[in-house]
DNA sequence: GACGATGCGGAGCGAGCGTTCCGGTTGTCA
DNA sequence: TGACAACCGGAACGCTCGCTCCGCATCGTC
């Protein structure tokens, strides 16, 4: 990984690059050839540096994850964790939702559980976030953090489908304020 | 569509039959040919009664839309708006999310908007109880029909990535009454 | 029963895509 | 600078899948 000759660690980078705008904009439907071909290389230069095109997609989507995961992190001290934790869901939506790439990755990440660790920094700070704004009694506590990803998928569906309505959002949020709760009929 | 031979309608609702059972568990992903072996005829045989597989797909999704429309006319006329569209909203979900098909067609229905009138009965039909319940103060007015299908697409996402979690619906619901609706700071 | 029209089956075509392979090129180090 | 290993490009392979085509079977009719 370090002693790589200069052209190929350029390129590598050029892949990555290339991979991070493609996937963001067309998820992985994208073409691997046309990954290629913006990155200005061929095929089988990216078969070099990535074993399969799943592969590079979960390093691009990684690396992605670890930058809400310290954004999570940062929020977690906040005063009030009501708002951070409302805060960063409505953030972490917005931003998904212009990134074709996360949004693939979390709705399939349902069957293979986001391949072993992959994201548990991103799960265990929102988790904390959570749970400080349910400790604060913000937010309700019947709701945990797989159910809070869920959550997040299905704003992210709603998104993608009526871009215009963004307060559609706002809808969720208000069903996970711990008020009401009662009325359970059926 | 009337003066067909005696085999060729009953080869057609064969393929029907099976179509209907193969979309609904794999969704439009299931390949052709593995309708026309189900329904024991070959791919050609599909062909002369359907254009295209799509045109295939959406006559199933159709018939079972028609069928969610009716329900929703039925409970037009019940006592408690409020109750009849929770009810529904919940039950459609349900059963949704128990068909690949629905779900598959309602979530890419954004692009081609339902091709032109397909599926109207249904969206004015629950538009009723939607403004039915919303006069009677028992959900918040800021939404529209065109915003309860985007959250019923969300929460079949929600569905779909966390099948065991069924009380995820019950946060939107809680979201959709007509309190607070009040503490927008962002 | 025979004949024309209608319908049928499934091999085959073409397009798209992930992946592999190999002849040529380029960086690196002595 | 020369030589070797690492690396590159992109043609080609194999597979899937929607769709078409055509020789043959079947139905309805006289």
């Amino acid at each position: 990984m370090e002693k790589m000759r200069a052209d190929a660690r350029r390129n590598r980078a050029k892949v990555l690059a290339a991979a991070e705008e493609a996937f963001a904009v067309d998820g992985l439907a994208v073409p691997l050839d046309d990954i290629a071909r913006l990155a200005g290389v061929g095929a089988g230069t990216v078969y070099r540096h990535f074993p399969s095109k799943e592969a590079l997609f979960q390093a691009v989507v990684l690396e992605r994850l670890e930058q809400f995961a310290e954004e999570a992190r940062e929020l977690a001290t906040a005063e009030d964790p009501g708002e951070a934790f409302v805060d960063y869901f409505v953030r972490v939506i917005r931003q998904a939702s212009l990134n074709r790439a996360i949004c693939d990755a979390l709705a399939q990440s349902s069957g293979h559980a986001f391949k072993a660790g992959a994201g548990d920094d991103f799960r265990a700070a929102m988790a904390e976030l959570l749970s400080r704004a349910q400790a604060a009694g913000a937010v309700r506590p019947d709701i945990d953090g797989d159910d809070l990803r869920a959550l997040i998928v299905g704003c992210l569906a709603v998104e993608r489908y009526a871009p215009e309505s963004r307060h559609l959002v706002r809808v969720v949020v208000d069903g996970l304020r711990a008020h009401q709760m009662a009325g359970n009929k059926s």
